[in-house]
DNA sequence: CGAAAAAGTTAGCCAGTGCTAACTCAGGAA
DNA sequence: TTCCTGAGTTAGCACTGGCTAACTTTTTCG
């Protein structure tokens, strides 16, 4: 990401006494997750996706999306030309395909626990980028069988 | 925190699609949560907090504890004088209190899912702030009565 | 066709959260 | 007592991700 990981210092790995580095390294990777989704998302139902569709999306300006959408071209995930439509690229794609099984599997897993279908959508976006592999493999398991104490 | 919650624009709502601004504006927040609950840790396993404790708790430099703790001390949640501990003011207790009941139901409930411990403490740290009262009521619930669908 | 509206671009600003480097201050050991 | 070390401070940098403002391009509609 053109920074060094902020668990690095001079090329020799610092380990933390707990996990915060990853927590906040990874703000950037969580916008880039939200925006591929959304591209996914706008090309899925409409064909294209415009810039437009993320300024609606996201509710932020058109300089905002422009700026975004430019890191994510740097980093390999959407191609875009001028006054063109964006696309993702595979890198990006199969990103987008990840990030909405993660974000089903907790929004089923909120309701399935009782919360209402708006706090579901809202929580789980959020919580998407913070669940690990094992944490999502114990929601799977716990909407297919049930609760781990009861059979 | 001094700039304008980024769904304001010029001075009128700007209702959004979904609450994707409340995900990113809440950034700075989560800092400020982990520092105080941080703070508070120190102060109650060692009596005072010093700057170093939370160099090695966040594993960052000295600097960057410095900038944030300034960020807190103006926002009215810390007080610190040169070359003196760090310490919290009420409204960081407050804070650094409701954090830390939140991060243990967050994590209580992961361990209860079948998820490992370890991976319970490193995924509560990202997903607590997250998590909003009706999710965690949802959780305490569970923990205290099962899940929904089971006596 | 031509003008207005919508979409996209560019430049310049700010705050947050990291960093390094170069100080100052406080305390303990020789 | 002096000096070294560790803790704290300050200054200056980079990157992300917001914003406004001013511009160009494209599209749409009368």
């Amino acid at each position: 990401m053109g920074i060094a990981p902020c668990c690095m210092v001079k090329g020799k790995l610092n380990l933390p006494s707990k996990s915060y580095q990853r927590i906040r390294s990874d703000h950037a990777s969580e916008v880039a997750e939200d925006y591929v989704e959304a591209i996914a998302d706008a090309i899925s139902e409409r064909g294209v996706c415009r810039a437009m569709d993320l300024v609606k999306h996201f509710a932020v300006t058109h300089a905002t999306v422009n700026n975004t959408i430019a890191r994510l071209q740097r980093d390999g995930l959407v191609v875009t030309e001028p006054y063109q439509p964006i696309d993702l690229t595979a890198a990006g794609r199969r990103l987008a395909t990840q990030s909405r099984k993660r974000h089903e599997v907790v929004e089923s897993f909120l309701k399935a626990m009782g919360v209402s279908a708006a706090t579901a959508a809202t929580d789980s976006e959020g919580i998407e980028h913070h669940v690990s592999k094992e944490t999502l493999n114990a929601m799977k398991r716990v909407l297919a069988d049930g609760w781990p104490s009861n059979p």
